[in-house]
DNA sequence: AATTATCTATCTATGAGTAGATTGCAATTG
DNA sequence: CAATTGCAATCTACTCATAGATAGATAATT
């Protein structure tokens, strides 16, 4: 109950990284938005460096989590892609924002060494869980023998990112689109 | 001859803008890179929102002309969509980039409203010159019939640009993956 | 009393941006 | 042809705001 204040930092923290990126917000910005002062916040996360560290952890477990719940409530590959889309098209219905990694991958070389591991882990684990979903679906032979499941899963992953982005900036329905041609497109045959 | 300067500064500045993005450089990144004072960066660019549309103006010129160069050289639509690829491929082996519209799309929130025009211009059309080729590859049967060709130039934009932003920040192939599978699923049938 | 969490006050570095002097070159004119 | 004016481009020196971060006092819990 006491750390509910880094939650809510996290939360905070989250959101500007969504919408402004990680070099785009200030611990003031912080302060403001979670009503505190900006000394209080290096309390709990002494430098910027330790709470982006926290928060893409934390975003891990998020979609982690996500991913575990999926494979649990369906079982089709179509409707197990229906809802790895939905946890990306989540993020922008929710204030314009993109995936945190996204968000932070395309300002990778300015990012603390620490912070590049996380996010590489991430993006890294984030395909594994889509691949392992399609390797399922091809034993179901709802994918064409001839598909390679990592390659979907990249291209899957790569085309959610990219759409999110895109969709944002020009505040279009890119996401559904690319969604829909998806699935038509690597869905039985 | 006397404007090479501002040839030199938008260079620097775009590989800055495409390693570290907007609000990751700063003037003096800037004029230590070309060799002047940042007070000389203010004569040519006044505000860095200045340079900023200025870059973004050009690099839409460099697509554009590229685009132009991949439709007078290659008829068939697979061929054209290798030159589009070429075009994003081109971005990483040099340092490291990803593509102008991604990186500043990322920030999108935090970007000057100028800024934000030019880029989503950048965007619409550049999906826009993709869906043309679609366009013709489905006048000559490139394409299944029943496939929307505005459809697919955005799911190949994404996905290119999605593609970019993560094989940087995991250090893989994955744009080579992506390009290679996106041909299998859209050419033909 | 000890611990946790917050505050005020301050530091040092860096951010974008401005003022005004200075240099260098090119055209103009005596 | 030489001196002079004019302009483009750069410089030094500065401003003011913000950035992340620290020290040490203080309030709130337990």
């Amino acid at each position: 109950m006491s750390d509910d204040i880094k939650t809510r930092l996290l939360d905070a923290a989250q959101l500007l990284v969504q919408t402004h990126g990680h070099n785009g917000y200030s611990y003031r910005d912080l302060a403001t938005q979670v009503g505190i002062r900006t000394a209080s916040i290096h309390y709990h996360f002494p430098a910027k460096t330790d709470l982006a560290v926290a928060l893409v952890r934390r975003y891990y477990e998020f979609v982690s989590t996500a991913m575990k719940k999926i494979e649990g409530e369906h079982t089709s590959l179509a409707k197990r892609l229906e809802g790895v889309a939905a946890i990306y098209s989540g993020c922008l219905s929710a204030n314009h924002r993109i995936c945190v990694a996204s968000a932070l991958a395309a300002e990778y070389s300015s990012l603390p060494r620490e912070v590049q591991e996380e996010l590489n882990r991430l993006i890294t684990d984030s395909q594994g869980w889509i691949a392992h979903f399609f390797e399922e679906g091809k034993k179901r032979g709802e994918i064409l023998p001839a598909r390679d499941p990592a390659a979907l899963a990249r291209l899957w992953y790569a085309a959610l990112q990219g759409a999110l982005v895109v969709a944002r900036a020009t505040d279009t329905t890119v996401l559904a689109d690319v969604t829909n041609i998806l699935q038509q497109l690597t869905i039985q045959g």
